[in-house]
DNA sequence: AACACTTTTGCAAGCGATTGCATAAATTTG
DNA sequence: CAAATTTATGCAATCGCTTGCAAAAGTGTT
């Protein structure tokens, strides 16, 4: 292994000048740093990462930790992996992975958490790391979301926009703030516009919704939309009415949530609330990085809310 | 920060001892081993993993490296990650991921490359650590793969015997190891079958698939089946085939390859060859951390292969 | 009880880098 | 041009832990 020290005897200075080549390349003459730089290519050198972090207190890592079982697989977290990965690379950091139930291996600078429900904050409480959340949390914590209200009510604004009559709300049975939001959102967006409309809860699977549809099809006349909270609700949703023999869009509306499944089907063409999660992603590694360079600066729970996107498409008229 | 130190005076040994009793247990007296122990509950020690891995040349850290832009967000490195994470959490280590593009920030113990072609090998080669591949390669990398060729001929076989007469396989226009694998499975089947055939190679997107069959139904007369090298063209043909018209699977069947969507959209029954990703992942990790736990037991290439599943559905009949 | 063991514990050195302080060199100033 | 000041480099200590060897304690044998 090449060493400070081995560079240092080469380029004939201490290994203090390389060091602080490295570091504060200010502090080192024009002339000999770039010698030392040379030096350095050609010996291959790289700084030893374990003896930085001991010295330093800085490990250059952070940690994404994902409390959900991750064998759900959702493609909605290699979205924000992307996002986060490429800002942490800007910064010179790296990116590790962890699930809730995972060994806690190794230190870290800092954490960013999604998929958090309640009763996981205690976990988060005896964590002594900055921490950036990733989804809404009432706890203080500085947090990056999307706008679940914005979301929910411009969708529901939008299909009655398009002329559905009666709308049925699709959410998820959880009992998490983000779904209070989106709930709301819908139940705002009714109430202004006095249309009929109905609330469900439903487990996040497709055949789930399906099965919704199929049990209570004489409750949905023509002319309803179904405003989902995922897009998976919204895709089983679709397969209900079609399998009713119920037309989509032009007697029945869908409109999902996440964007997430876009691409990936194009027949598929599901209208939906798009969250711009590479972005979201940027944003939580650029807060939580900021909030470990100036640890006190702040002084209230920062939250960064980024808006969903209307991706309209065959599902709604 | 609590350090072996304040264990040690805390419970009355030296360091070393409490050292010892982390390390070696059997060299530490039963007895003071639990208490000490306790003490380190009480003072809720945790070992520096930065001294640990200065000393010891160990980090404990893999990287799983992704080579293709991550914005693509297959939900198929999602599997992957899910495997790879849970084997490593059994052993005590940490996952980082990286992109091939992405700053080389921290050392590692090992790889686990993945998305590799051939233009990567240059940087791979100038790795001086253990590497585990997930996908063939011929340079005599150790690697865990599915069964391309098997898969293939496989589903082939089974569109034959379900009384197709004419095959198409639509591969990934790619210039790789595995999609040969693919093609010859396929090719093997139709001969030995003696059925017509024929080949394309497209873009992997749904879209480019239904482009496919719009300008070339023709060609397609009915019983026509299509093998795909992956789920995404499956759907595309599928969709091509019902905007022309055709009945899916009465006239025409539709197989995919991957088995990642299979979960996600329930109408959308593809019949699939289903990639165990979660066991290859996991046997990935393991083979590396073989390799890096005996570092000289093995001479040749380990090549560990692992046979996809035929997951039948409502694209075949 | 004295010897040769084996088992258990402690000491000192060092992993590769960075911090604080001291010194040397270069530059400015009166 | 010597003194004061700025800039550039080097020295020593240290971060928390593990390795190699030495010392101490315990065990058994004659």
């Amino acid at each position: 292994m090449v060493t400070l020290n081995d560079v240092a005897e080469r380029a004939n200075v201490s290994k203090m000048t390389v060091s602080r080549a490295i570091n504060h390349p200010e502090q080192v003459r024009d002339e000999l740093r770039t010698s030392i730089m040379q030096v350095m290519q050609e010996l291959h050198y790289q700084p030893n990462a374990a003896a930085r972090a001991l010295v330093s207190r800085s490990t250059r890592v952070i940690k994404l930790t994902i409390f959900e079982d991750m064998d759900t697989t959702e493609p909605y977290y290699m979205m924000l992996l992307a996002g986060i990965s490429n800002e942490l690379n800007r910064h010179q950091y790296a990116l590790q992975l962890a699930t809730s139930n995972s060994y806690q291996v190794g230190e870290c600078d800092g954490y960013i958490l999604t998929g958090i429900r309640q009763k996981d904050y205690a976990w988060v409480e005896q964590l002594q790391q900055p921490v950036v959340f990733f989804g809404r949390n009432q706890q203080g914590y500085d947090y990056v979301d999307t706008d679940n209200y914005q979301a929910l009510y411009e969708s529901t604004r939008y299909a009655i926009s398009r002329g559905y009559e009666h709308l049925v709300f699709v959410g998820i049975d959880v009992d998490e703030p983000f779904e209070y939001d989106r709930e709301t959102g819908f139940r705002d967006a009714v109430t202004e516009s006095g249309v009929s409309a109905q609330l469900v809860k439903l487990a996040n699977h497709c055949h789930v919704a399906t099965d919704y549809v199929q049990q209570h099809w004489a409750e949905f006349p023509k002319n309803t939309a179904f405003v989902c909270a995922s897009d998976r609700l919204g895709i089983g949703i679709e397969d209900g009415i079609t399998l009713n023999g119920g037309k989509v869009p032009d007697d029945y509306g869908v409109i999902g949530f996440d964007g997430v499944l876009l691409n990936q089907i194009a027949s598929k063409r599901l209208t939906t609330m798009q969250q711009p999660l590479e972005v979201m992603g940027r944003a939580a590694a650029k807060l939580l990085l900021s909030n470990i360079q100036h640890p006190h600066e702040r002084q209230d729970q920062e939250k960064i809310i980024i808006k969903s996107r209307l991706s309209t498409a065959e599902s709604t008229r």
